[in-house]
DNA sequence: CGCTTGCTTGAGGTACATCAATAAGAGTGG
DNA sequence: CCACTCTTATTGATGTACCTCAAGCAAGCG
């Protein structure tokens, strides 16, 4: 845990480079975001970052490593809704609730920035682009949870974890991650509680992708060595992911 | 299909009282939303108020009726991911993102306003409370969209079914409609497509639920005598729905 | 080097789905 | 007001995609 400042500390610059996915943002707006306070901290694995019910006062970016947000049911059933890749905002909506309504652990051993929340308001208070950014990221957000919610819903088995593996990819690559990196760090109890389904049937199902050659394997990663060739198993259509984003006026002039 | 001016139509108080639900609004803030221009219009039932890619110009505000919004896999099939009710702004992504990402469909007769997006763009931009409210407003949903992720992967199908009804109840009793309107107008078809499970199914749990005095119909309608009584069931724990809202300060002065 | 965590595989069970047929309304036109 | 159609609800019979239980194995780790 060391605070850092940005001359040294590149770490902000993958949210620049995150929220333009989506977002247009000068230089000089993205110059004040790489320029934020903001500490850097290490998270071994399995170790949570917010449990449901805290109240937080800062926001995470993703670094390096996998997050993975959940729930948890009356029955102790555990559901994951989210998985972060690096460059990934964490929990900014708590920049609206601050208490959590999701918990939030290391699905990975990882690097994460903090930002204080108070400093991320100011900022989004002076630059409205930035602010158009914030949510915007977080829309996007919405509409993955309601693909997952489509994914373990009305899709069987097999398609729902090549879509979860077609999506996973999809978004390493737009943050530009190489293809050591594509190899998707997934156990498989994180799979089946990502896609709503068994471990034992996850298993199965990876058994039979490796045979059709849809997946290769090494020491628990599932690599792809084909991304596009698993979409149409998986009846995946980025549209969802809003990567080829309508331009929206975000730099409207204030009146 | 009319223009109406604020003193003779009270469409957008009911908004109002939805913001507030989740923020604080001040009387000025309350008064600038109720005299935003827009439009009254009705929807028969399974009309589309948007389909998926479709660019939209305008924002929805449910004042009557039934909406809900759904994708539909690859293979066909319906996932419903909202149901909205009477007070609920329907789509106010498409603030954000103008191309929707969703289909829109008038579940029973309906009636809307619609909003100018760059009305509200304005009004938002005048005052950060409301922009705020809306934010949250989304979030809110967000919230609701993960929790019928987890009502869909983790939970059985009598858990699921009590889980959306005790869902529709408490925001129906929010939005401060009466015991009558409570009866939640929902076809088995409809609540198949929200839960992931098959029409056939969710008849024999109904069936079952009724058998338990749990719930009582009427053509079609299914009424719950006892809300509360549901609830352990359903396993239902309302914080997703964000009622008792973490106090933020929204109205931080400009500096 | 034992212990834990994750992966693998088989056997058996079940909570769902699908198919199919009937019934009950609800709206529509004559 | 009746005949028509269309949608929604209901119920039975059958099938299956998944789950649970259980045991064995491999690998990382202190």
């Amino acid at each position: 845990m060391s605070l850092r400042t940005p001359a040294e500390d590149p770490s902000l610059d993958k949210l620049v480079k995150r929220l333009r996915l989506h977002s247009a943002l000068s230089e000089r707006d993205a110059h004040a975001i790489r320029e934020l306070p903001h500490r850097v901290m290490e998270q071994r694995v399995n170790s949570y970052l917010v449990r449901e019910g805290d109240r937080t006062t800062e926001c995470a970016v993703l670094i390096s490593g996998f997050v993975h947000r959940f729930r948890v049911t009356a029955e102790g059933q555990r559901q994951i809704l989210s998985l972060y890749v690096p460059g990934d905002p964490i929990d900014f909506d708590h920049l609206y609730f601050p208490v959590a309504d999701d918990s939030l652990q290391a699905a990975r051993h990882s690097t994460l920035a903090y930002i204080d929340q108070e400093h991320l308001r100011e900022l989004m208070d002076d630059s409205p682009a930035i602010s158009t950014a914030v949510t915007r990221a977080l829309l996007v957000d919405s509409s993955i949870f309601r693909e997952w919610t489509v994914n373990v819903g009305r899709r069987d088995a097999q398609t729902r974890i090549a879509h979860l593996l077609c999506e996973l990819s999809l978004r390493l690559q737009a943050q530009g991650l190489d293809f050591n990196e594509v190899a998707l760090p997934l156990t498989q109890a994180e799979m089946a509680d990502a896609t709503g389904l068994s471990t034992v049937h996850v298993n199965r199902i990876l058994k039979s992708l490796k045979a059709k050659k849809y997946i290769q394997r090494e020491g628990g990663l599932v690599m792809l060595p084909d991304p596009s060739a698993l979409r149409p198993i998986a009846g995946f259509d980025d549209r969802y992911l809003h990567f080829n984003s309508d331009p929206v006026n975000h730099e409207r002039p204030k009146n």
